[in-house]
DNA sequence: CTGAAAGCGCTAACAT
DNA sequence: ATGTTAGCGCTTTCAG
């Protein structure tokens, strides 16, 4: 029975492998070249305050001396989390996922957690896979997931925690979620809209399947039965610039004098096509959008969107997710009620 | 001497902390379960071809049934690496960035590896801690830093190795760099507006310390010198859409009949700001951005710009950091040299 | 205040 | 083909 490898607490090891990076330097031989135990170094890093100074400097020199950093993955190991949190979203060419990233990245930065980032290319089943695998290496999620299906996810909430869901509201969920009430900003442009005198108005559809669309969809269906006199088209479009611009052909041939665009990049690519067709917005046919991206600023004209704050949805993410990492429970549930920007897109109905 | 903590392998350990999600199953609980090894646990669980298809079966019934999943944390640590790659931007809100984010995400993801992404605000000194920080959570690591000194990038090269650089060369670092020839781009578009008739050019400039900006400024410089008549005008300016919106003013007032702005965002900017001034593009003054971001297509006129690969610097930025993970070298430094895209903010210059 | 020692959960020689 | 065993590098009781 060898007891040799009990002996050399901090002396040199075989090492067959490399799992360092060539010579780096490890916590024992930080240790032994200070002349103290492991457990010292380890506090000396760690901060601690129970470390006669005198011992911590000569640690620190050691340390400083060898350019010891210490392995993350030893410290995820002993101490049981990653120090990550992970995002996972349908697509980041998408601005509004785009704006989650950055208010999530710069507060879980801020908290000095790092950030791991999974994109699913619109495909529900994956990104159920994707945020499984992101949670297995970071110590909690944030998921935007607009298309899986709610038993889906109620099924796989309890291995997916602590997480949070963005964009959407799941009932039965354990998870706190922060998201938009797509219904009252319908309600909002509706109210612009009809107020203008418009009478004829047109959908262009997100992607079939989006939750966020199917909510817009239901509120404007709403709508011919409560307000008298109105009339309301829908067109499948899409999500992206181009299927708006490609729209807009149709969107003439309907007759509509107002289209109420699934979000600003449509909005902005039926803007373009429209002009093209020689149409004139807001003259003969109001426009309007859905997010205010950046970009909606600075179309022609300006687009009237619904305002929704994408940024804090990020900020709130992490907050929320903080809390439930530190076992305080994530709070309420909420929903943000967007505000309707009034730009050029939109002016009195024709005739 | 106590020789009991060798004697109990695989037996139950005694465990003070609770590093794994409460009761989740570890590799021992499942080879228990199996009766077998855990080495045997192990060759299964990584699909080694030498494992009896009866035993394998039973390992992973075992393994479902107690919903086990392999700790990310033992595993990074037994193999020496994290499976994860980084990526390092001053700001994910630009385009830019985001399209080497978005190129570089599904190129790793399909390889199976995470991603971190971590931003440093614009603030150089904060990138380098950032990518030291985001290297040791890695395996690799792509980095943007258009303003770190060269010198800050080649003290750390070691530290930070393997990396890629993208849009930028740093001489003497030695690194992979995927860079934009933005003398040849500049040159592009000087040759285009000069063809037009243009003589007095102004610079929209983009923010100082931008190594792109001074890139495209040097370009601009020397065209007044190299062909006769013309005048160029530089006027500070940034990176943004308000920047360039706020520019407008100032451009008519310098009369200059075309501006080349520092990128897309800032003639998009322009664009508008020069639409509320009633003045007219391109027909009395020419506009022309660089980047060809996808909002490009979509302004009012579309805009005459500069187009740059970015998805595929962020797909090459994958290709050459798994080169450079399995030891078969970086290759050579690549320049892509951009393309003019002719729209419709650039026309013949007025009298 | 410091050190010794026992893990964290997994992998991979090595031996059988 | 499978099991035994020795780590990977760090943290943290527990003694002193």
């Amino acid at each position: 029975m060898s007891e040799e490898g009990l002996l050399d607490g901090a002396g040199a090891r075989r090492g067959r492998r490399g799992p360092r990076p060539a010579g780096q330097a490890t916590i024992s031989r930080v240790a032994e070249a200070a002349g103290v135990s492991r457990a010292t170094v380890s506090r000396v890093m760690n901060g601690s305050p129970t470390v006669n100074p005198e011992l911590a400097a000569r640690v620190r020199a050691a340390a400083e001396a060898l350019d010891y950093e210490p392995s993350a993955a030893a410290r995820r190991l002993a101490l049981g989390r990653t120090g990550a949190v992970a995002l996972v979203v349908p697509d980041l060419s998408n601005p509004l996922f785009q704006s989650v990233l950055r208010g999530l990245s710069q507060a879980a930065g801020k908290a000095g957690r790092q950030l791991l980032v999974a994109e699913s290319d619109e495909d529900p089943e994956e990104e159920v896979i994707l945020a499984l695998e992101a949670r297995r290496n970071a110590d909690g999620l944030v998921l935007a997931s607009p298309r899986a299906p709610d038993e889906r996810l109620r099924a796989l909430g309890e291995r997916l925690a602590p997480f949070v869901l963005v964009y959407r509201e799941v009932p039965g969920l354990d998870a706190p979620s922060l998201s938009i009430d797509n219904a009252a900003g319908i309600g909002e442009v509706v109210a612009h809209l009809t107020g203008l005198g418009h009478r004829r108005l047109v959908y262009l559809a997100g992607p079939p399947g989006s939750a966020g669309n199917a909510e817009r969809l239901a509120a404007l269906r709403a709508v011919p039965g409560a307000v008298p006199g109105v009339e309301l088209a829908v067109l499948a479009c899409g999500s992206m610039f181009g299927h708006g611009h490609a729209a807009a052909a149709r969107v003439v041939e309907c007759g509509a004098s107002a289209v109420v665009a699934f979000n600003d990049m449509v909005a902005s690519g039926v803007l373009t096509g429209l002009r093209e067709l020689g149409v004139r917005v807001p003259g003969e046919v109001s426009v309007t959008g859905f997010d205010d991206i950046p970009f909606a600023r600075y179309t022609t004209p300006p687009l009237t969107t619904v305002s929704i704050p994408q940024n804090e949805l990020g900020r709130q993410a992490w907050e929320r997710l903080r809390a439930l990492m530190s076992g305080e429970g994530g709070g309420y549930n909420v929903c943000y009620r967007p505000r309707l920007l009034v730009r050029g897109s939109t002016g009195p109905a024709p005739g």
